[in-house]
DNA sequence: ACTTTTTATGAATACGTAACCATTTTTACC
DNA sequence: GGTAAAAATGGTTACGTATTCATAAAAAGT
């Protein structure tokens, strides 16, 4: 591999100037310039950012730990990470995890000494939080957050769920089911407690055979939506606790002949970018702000990194209901 | 930062002892053993992946230089590309590029002297091509193809818009229109192609009003779109160059109010995971087999980095209609 | 018991860069 | 023209690891 070291030879000056030349130009003459950048351009040289990484302790690196992209939430959140981390010269390592391989996840992130992180998986109370703080590792929560309740940005999760029910309940709608995630995923626990809250404060049951919170494997969700349509008063709608899990929903109903929203009305949450395509115009609760959280999540990301500015972060986005076409008055 | 030397000092041996505890433990005896590993433990330390890369020449990084993912193809292929990646040991640094940036992309990649590049949309006569050869580094093109006609996996994309054309013509369709991408790209090229040849061998013209070959952003097709349902003779079908040319027009009727596929009738090709759902149900032309186009390309290129297997990598799966939804007789 | 192998450890070095400090060359000023 | 200041360049080192070579300790063979 041809090194600076190489390139000095060839154009007969010192490593130092090379580096000089690359670095901070304006402290190089302009022959010396001319000759030490043609010498780069006769070798093919390109610096070695492993190298200069050792030295300056510094990666330009960010490790992106997000689900996976059959969930349209992260293809949303994924773009924007990627897209904006690179706008600021940082590379991005993605990895699409599952909660089992969490632990070899963070591991390469730290081989990789990168400078910051951001996960959308992380459990209510991994220790990781508490490892991530001590090493001193800037890093973002999105989707999921930590018990300690701090670097996250989020929707109003609660008030997310509550929306979501009580749109059906404006529509008329008695027998509203939930189908949403595991519970022990703070994410879905608070949209749960919101869809439960609605349902009280409006006098209406919520209670066992209208509920699931299920794992979000297209499986799971298939099977809690022939559980439900199979129920003797089966429900006329049903609240989805994200929109991948509606996306699925709606599949399903196709599937069991059922028409959305005539026979059933679907509700979403997150507003991910293909609800919105016109053969799916799913109705769905998501942030009032166009900036998705993963923008805001590498946003602040680097942020930290840039300005170390150690005030932590927490953000909540306010949502609204976005009224498409999959729900319909009783 | 704790290095290997600190660990070393800790446990009272040499920096020579910790790399062998961690790399070929079975040359060190096991009470040594015992207390490096408890040292490394009481001082989190974490090897440094960029000095050893620096050392051993070696990465295990790849690039992967991909297409946006509000197209569906590239979702797929992502996904099936870090993930094969990462069970394998890789980290992959994703970008997501269009044409005009690709220098830039390249030139990070360069940088970071990753093992092997994935090149989602090389230019057909991208010097690239001449220089990732003479780096000697290890590549793999796919949904595109270079000039030069090697390192690639594709699908038979003349094929497959010729039996895109054909699908359409046994369904009684006499103007059929089509929609594709540049023809500066390898791939929309030999779609087109391929469409043409069918129309010919059937005696059908495929001419000026109904053949748009445009840039792919949405805007552009919708211009398209709305230029050919308002023709005095507007087609009854169109052959889509792509999923996600196809998906968009699909939006676009919706918004003009023709149904699919009793005004219209749209088939893509590609064959996205996505085309699948129920309520898009798009026919579309794809791979016979269940590997996707990502999938084959990691494999292939992870066995030239590991094999350094110099046989040139060509590989073009056949292609079938998925006969869904979105087409019907006239 | 003494040599020969084998096993276990350590010292020194290279990888490619940026940073620090030292030195030389140029420019500015009187 | 001589000195002081500024600009330009070079020498050396550190970053954290794996590797090569050398040495010490233990085991095996006679």
């Amino acid at each position: 591999m041809v090194s600076s070291k190489d390139v000095a030879k060839h154009a007969g000056v010192s490593q130092t100037t090379v580096s000089r030349v690359l670095n901070t130009p304006e402290l190089v003459k302009q022959p010396t310039l001319d000759k030490v950048r043609k010498a780069i351009h006769e070798l093919n040289y390109v610096p070695n950012a492993h190298a200069r990484s050792l030295v300056q302790n510094k990666t330009n690196t960010i490790a992106l730990l997000s689900g996976p992209l059959h969930n349209p939430f992260f293809v949303d959140t994924t773009t924007a990470i990627v897209n904006y981390a690179n706008e600021k010269g940082y590379r991005v390592n993605v990895q699409f995890v599952h909660d089992h391989q969490l632990t070899e996840a963070y591991a390469a992130a730290f081989e990789n000494k990168v400078d910051g992180m951001i996960l959308s998986c992380i459990l209510f109370d991994d220790p990781i939080f508490q490892k991530l703080k001590q090493m001193n590792i800037p890093f973002i929560t999105y989707n999921r957050k930590h018990a300690r309740n701090e670097y996250f940005v989020e929707i109003d999760n609660f008030e997310a769920g509550y929306l979501s029910a009580k749109h059906m309940i404006e529509l008329g709608h008695k027998r509203i089911a939930w189908v949403g995630g595991p519970l022990t995923v703070s994410t879905f626990h608070h949209r749960y407690l919101g869809f439960l809250q609605a349902m009280k404060d409006f006098n209406l049951p919520a209670s066992d055979p209208y509920i699931y919170n299920t794992d979000t494997s297209k499986e799971d969700i298939s099977h809690a939506f022939n559980q439900l349509i199979h129920l003797e008063h089966r429900p006329t709608s049903i609240c989805a606790g994200a929109d991948s899990i509606a996306l699925n929903l709606m599949d399903d109903a196709i599937q069991a002949d059922l028409a959305i929203p005539d026979d059933l009305s679907i509700i979403g949450i997150d507003n991910v970018d293909i609800s919105r395509h016109g053969r799916l115009q799913l109705t769905t609760v998501g942030s009032i702000s166009e900036e998705n959280l993963g923008y805001l999540a590498i946003r602040e990301l680097i942020e930290m990194i840039e300005n170390k500015k150690n005030s932590c972060i927490k953000i909540t986005e306010s949502v609204k209901v976005f009224n498409r076409s999959t729900t319909k008055k009783v």
